[in-house]
DNA sequence: ATGATTTTTTAACATTTGTAAAATGTTGCC
DNA sequence: GGCAACATTTTACAAATGTTAAAAAATCAT
């Protein structure tokens, strides 16, 4: 189960004795639909890689929920907080479907990264690629209209878009589901 | 002048050892208000560091130019696709003020990050904080309104306010100079 | 399958924000 | 000082999106 991460991209940096290093630390884990697997208010001890299966993180507000992040499978997950504040996260992480995981303690992540130089690398490449993606989807925000991300999200997320309720989309795309329900309807 | 940073946050968890061998590799430069640093479409060979002054990032569109962060003094600054992908950015960065600032040659620093753990880490800690920092405005644009986010910024920002083109901090807030000007206007 | 629950769509209307253009204010330079 | 260039505000109107509520469709559990 662990070893067939190892020829994946997001290890592809590793020499084999770091990746021995780092996958020592590794658990699978399995958890049903609509487990929540990082809660918002607590530091959560877990660094998660998902395996298979679809993830969404949220906030709550007071009268609505906004999702800002999906994950499938290859995606890393972790309270944002907890992993770079060591203090409480604003994000909830639910699994949408039934999901196998690998997960890290964050005790034991911070050490190899004291240790391992290339571990250390792996990490910041990790903190790197959430970066850009994120200050991505904001600026793309300011460029495209909600009927242009819709069709762009839908092209490049096929999986998400069969699987998951159009209300976490909408929220995700930045509108409410009305919206989003005008804009699907005025290409069909 | 780059003495001056060793007692900066930035640069407090390193030992002594590992801010001599990346400080060997800075130079301090001054350049005038209104120079731009970071070409869109260019692979920048520098990582920045601002020492006073202030800065802004855009990209420009089809009829309009959007921009997607300000940096005051302390702030890092780079083309995100030079740093992590070495490839060509998307974003402009132009000095608002008279600024000095330190720059590292993206080579050197890449060579550090393999030799040296402190550094490393350090590198792994500026990404995983712009992160954060990023994802927490694509939040709060969700549920905040243009008039709820303005008087943040406000209140977070009093140098930028006072320095900055309205025009500039309309599109940093997602709104444009019009609405700007309106949410002004209700509060005085 | 059937009924209950949830999700999605549709409708009517209100509100916000955008667009374009003119008016006003500000800045810098000769 | 006074002109030119640029920034900001204001106005009137248009377009996009939000709100609320209800209908239609899909999903789930028994």
């Amino acid at each position: 189960m662990i070893e067939q991460l190892r020829d994946t991209l997001l290890f592809s940096g590793l020499s084999d004795d770091s990746w021995l290093e780092l996958s020592h630390y590794m658990a699978c884990v399995q958890y049903p639909k609509g487990t929540t697997i990082i809660h918002a208010d607590k530091v959560e001890p877990y660094f998660y890689i998902l395996q298979s299966g679809i993830a969404r993180a949220y906030s709550d507000g007071e009268n609505q929920q906004i999702t800002f992040w999906f994950g499938e499978s290859g995606a890393v997950l972790f309270s944002f907080n907890s992993y770079i504040n060591n203090s409480p996260g604003y994000e909830n992480i639910e699994l949408l479907t039934n999901s196998t995981l690998i997960r890290i303690k964050l005790t034991n992540l911070f050490l190899l990264y004291k240790q391992n130089i290339e571990i250390a690398n792996w990490g910041r490449k990790i903190a790197e690629l959430e970066l850009i993606a994120t200050e991505r989807r904001l600026i793309d925000r300011a460029f495209k209209g909600a009927a242009a991300r819709y069709h762009e999200f839908a092209a490049q997320s096929p999986e998400l878009i069969k699987r998951v309720a159009l209300k976490h989309i909408a929220s995700y795309l930045g509108v409410t589901q009305v919206t989003l329900s005008r804009i699907r309807a005025a290409h069909q």
